[in-house]
Parts: structure tokens; sequence; C-alpha cells
DNA sequence: CCATTGACTGACCGATCGGTCAGTGGTCTA
DNA sequence: TAGACCACTGACCGATCGGTCAGTCAATGG
């Protein structure tokens, strides 16, 4: 088979950025095929034309918007890594550093997440394994290492830890507006709370300490 | 406003039966911008003219589907709350079948992951708050009973326990083709191994025992 | 026996889709 | 000044979209 075909960005022009930012908008709004090139056209206003001038059909738009809301994400490297002490209360504030940046980045998660949801994982494959691959493997080797100085306990799997923690970020900013209606939920308004909470449980999970190993005994 | 207009399931012949299954089917695996009723009609082995002729318009065939898939999930009543005993074995029962009715109903999750994604949660909203709201209630009033009991921790929210548990299956199971390429994640292809850890993780926590609660002598 | 009903179909409709193309106007260089 | 280049546009294309309609056929019932 030949090249990849790379499909480069067009040259960073006003009308470029403006097509991009106004398709990126759309496709993390509505989805792909429910966005046409008229309405992306409109949006950035150019003629369609226009768009078609600068990226070859539509698909090859969609993908320009995913490499570039992907390089854009990449910048975000959560320094978690830098000081490896007191895991404790470093994994709380990645917690929060991660919904954080899901949120304030809203559209390019739906994006993301859209794109996990697609039939053939064409791009998100290769695009998701590069970009967050290496965050997730920079997080598990943070919590492995952690692991063997005995921060950790032994038995259990970095990876599993690291899933678990994204996911359940992951799964409160895609249900969010579902869970608000929960009467037994009272954190969706407070993301920083909810996260702050998650690594808390993830740290010292919910059985009461004395049913731990030891036979320690706390206060009821 | 006038009624919300039930939008009522037509009789069930064997034409209807085959409709909303091939709808379904495609609904939940291109998403309901990508599927024309004249592919839908064609799988059902149907004209497009009879798909309209027992379905209003598209969008009233895509609730009809919806309708149907959360009617027949919500048969699926896991009785994690008869014998509320022993939480601690029967959390990795609950959190394993949760996440085997996911995969075994892959074609409905994801439908109803699109719907979360959706722009307008007209629809995803009165069904799944309707559908998953109660055994979502089910399963927090079960860990508050617990709770109570003095088998979980006192300091923990229920409704947040049951969040991440629910969300760290989802994402499992959404993001699973591409967490099947980061080297360190070796889990899966094994949905009970992650489901198990899962609940053991919840239970216990990442920490060593002899750190519970005491003032740790963390070690670098 | 005939009228009614409902499941069902082929042919068709206007609108919109992704995409093309000839051409316009501005800018840079020779 | 001539000409190459480039961003850009209006008009247009065939295909397909959701949806309509006249009409066929079988079953039902008075």
């Amino acid at each position: 088979m030949a090249a990849p075909q790379t499909t480069r960005l067009p040259a960073s022009t006003d009308a470029v950025d403006r097509i991009l930012a106004a398709a990126e908008a759309l496709f993390a709004e509505h989805g792909f095929d429910a966005v046409s090139m008229n309405a992306i056209a409109e949006a950035a206003g150019v003629s369609k034309a226009n768009v078609f001038h600068h990226f070859i059909c539509k698909n090859d738009l969609y993908i320009a918007v995913l490499r570039n809301a992907c390089r854009d994400s990449a910048q975000h490297l959560d320094d978690l890594g830098n000081d490896n002490t007191d895991l404790t209360a470093r994994l709380p504030q990645f917690a929060r550093a991660h919904l954080e940046n899901l949120l304030e980045h809203a559209q390019v998660a739906r994006l993301m997440l859209r794109e996990l949801l697609s039939d053939n994982p064409r791009h998100g494959q290769e695009l998701a394994e590069k970009v967050y691959g290496e965050k997730f493997s920079r997080f598990v080797a943070i919590l492995r290492a952690g692991q063997q100085a005995g921060a950790l306990r032994a038995d259990i799997d970095p990876a599993m830890v690291a899933t678990v923690l994204l996911g359940a970020n992951v799964f409160f900013f895609e249900s969010r507006a579902v869970l608000r209606h929960f009467p037994d939920v009272t954190f969706t308004q407070q993301p920083e709370r909810y996260s702050t909470m998650l690594a808390e449980l993830l740290l010292h999970g919910i059985l009461p300490p004395d049913s731990a190993t030891t036979k320690n005994r706390n206060r009821t």
C-alpha cells in the first residue's frame, strides 16, 4: 500500500483557521454526518467552494479538525511526574486537573468520544493511541514507580487504576446532564469535588479501616 | 403545549419487528444521521414506503427504537439487593453482571452512549432517567444500607461509589478498542477480570494496608 | 356479494447533499 | 507591463435525502 497520505493541514491563513474552528464546533456538537459543508462554510463566513479549495473533501476536513484538536490537546502535559513524592496528595491533584481539562476543552472531548463510538476506528486509533497513549503510559509509569517504592499496594494493576480514574472522569463528563436529575447525586455541579472524592476513593477504598488486613480499629 | 404525543409503538407485526431490529442495529452502529430510511428498509426487507406507513417520520422511528431498547433493558433487574449481607462479595458480583450485560447488549449500550453525546438530550433525558435512574437509585440504596450497617465507611458518598463503578465499566466498554493497543493494559480481553479488579479496587483502595488512617510514614 | 380496511409497493417530489468548474480580483515577480 | 500564481466565489452537477401518493392485494365482515 502507498503512504498513508498524511493530509497535512493547509497553511494557517485566516480563512483556514475560521473553517477549522467552525468545523470543530459543529462536528463536536452534532457529529460528522449531521453537519453539511454548507453549514460549515456559512459558520466560517466563507463560500462552500472555498472550503473545498483548502480541503480535498469533507472527510479530509474532518481528520484535519481531529489532528488539530489532538495537537492542542497534547500541549497539556500535566506534570504529574516531576516530583514523585507523596502520591497520596498528588493523585487527587491529577484527577482534578484531568477533569478540569476535560471540561475546559469540552468540544475536543466530545469529538473524541464521538470518534470512540464511530463504527470504524480508522482515525481515532492512530490519533488517540499517539496522543492519549503517551499520557496514559506516563501515568501508569508513575503509579508503578510509586508501587515499587511501597507507597501503593503491590497486588494491584497500575493500568487498572489509571483506567478507572480516567474512565470515572470521562463518565462524569459525558453523563453529567443525566446524572444531574438523579436525586441521590449531589456532585454534578462541583467537578473538583467529584474528582477529589474519586481520588480519595481510589486511595482508601470504601471499606471501614478496621476491616482491612490489619486489625487496626478506628472510631466508628 | 399539547400532550407529548407518546408515539406509541405500532402493533408488533412481523414487518414492524424487522424494521425496528434493522433500525436499532443501524442506528447503534452508524448514528442517526448516517443511516437513511432506504438503508433501513432494505435491511428490513421491506419497501421504504412501508416504513413510513408504520412510522410517521424518521425521528418517530428513532424514538420508537429507543423506547423499545429501553423496555428490553429494563427487564434485566439485577437482583443485587435481595440478600443484603456480605457486600464485600456481592459488589464484584454486581460489577461483573453489569459489565456482562453491557457487552451482551452492546447495540443498546452504543445507542444510549450516542444519545448521551446528542446535542439535545430530549429523548435520552426522560428515557435514561426513568430506566437507569431506577436501577441507580436501588444500587445507591443498597450501598447506603450497607453503610449504615457499618459494612462501609461512613464518610463516603454512596452515589459517588455507584457512579465510579458504573462509569468505569462504561468506559471499559466504549474505549476497549483503543485501550487494547496500550502496552500497559492487559485486561481488555477479560471483562470479568476487569470488573472484578474494579470492585476489589473500590473496596480496598490502592494504599498499602499499613498506611490507612494512621499518619503515614510514606517511604519514597 | 360487495364495501371497507390495512399492509404494502413503485414511482415520484422538492430539497439538500458533497463536490466541480470557469472565472474574478489581488499580489508578487520578471 | 505581462504573466504566473493564489485565495476566493457563484453557478452548477448528479446523487441521495426524507417524505408523499395513487393504487394493488388479501382479509374481514355485514
